[in-house]
DNA sequence: GAAGTCCATCGATGGATGTCGATGGACAGT
DNA sequence: ACTGTCCATCGACATCCATCGATGGACTTC
């Protein structure tokens, strides 16, 4: 089976949503978006991440404000990895994940008519 | 048990997300509310109801293009409901689900800086 | 009232998903 | 080398979820 979430998708997808039906394909893109958001640690992550300083955090830094077991943050962080909102740099001993600029505005603006 | 998922959410939900760390509560709200849009037959759902006339649709105009099973539609119809992102009107024999004005746009919203 | 259409609920089932403990690799300091 | 910290992967488990067939209620039309 092997995941296939390592793909990483451009996050963003497709046209506005309300203008006219969605395909088969279009919808399954914009789902796996969406399923990366509907989570309240992801949510969490991502906003706190966000509000880091250079919108930068390191996994130790993540750990203990979320309250959840160090592999579940892992597992979590992965998840927005792949859906291209958060980007993975090692430094030393450290990952740190970084906020994707304009992913999470792409995911906005479909929404919207 | 008994779904819970009858209470009806005014879908807006909390603060832009990429300002300040959200606290638990508030992303279990806004997460039931992505959870609601993270399904791909679901996001079909809301684009074509949202491109028909006066932005409603009754159920057998949505059971056909989708290719479900009419029970699977009612069950998505119901969770778009229950997040407050569609309406429910009984005329006659028909159900019409029809947009919620601004209900996409408050979630839109959150993400954003 | 009988027959037919529209739709929601129920029960079952297979698959996806969140969580954790255990483990191991990579790196820094002693 | 040895020890300790940081982090990803693995395997297991419990729960949630999408889907369907069967059923029944509500309404229209004959």
């Amino acid at each position: 089976m092997s995941a296939t979430l390592d793909v990483i998708q451009p996050a963003a997808c497709c046209a506005p949503l309300v203008r006219e039906p969605l395909g088969a394909a279009e919808a399954d893109d914009l789902a796996r978006l969406m399923k990366a958001l509907a989570d309240p640690t992801r949510l969490r992550l991502l906003s706190i991440v966000a509000a880091s300083d250079g919108q930068e955090a390191c996994v130790c830094d993540l750990t203990e404000p979320i309250g959840l077991a160090q592999p579940t943050i892992s597992h979590h962080l992965k998840i927005l990895a792949g859906a291209g909102f958060l980007s993975r740099s090692k430094r030393g001993t450290w990952a740190y994940y970084a906020l994707v600029p304009g992913a999470l505005e792409r995911v906005s603006d479909v929404l919207r008519g």
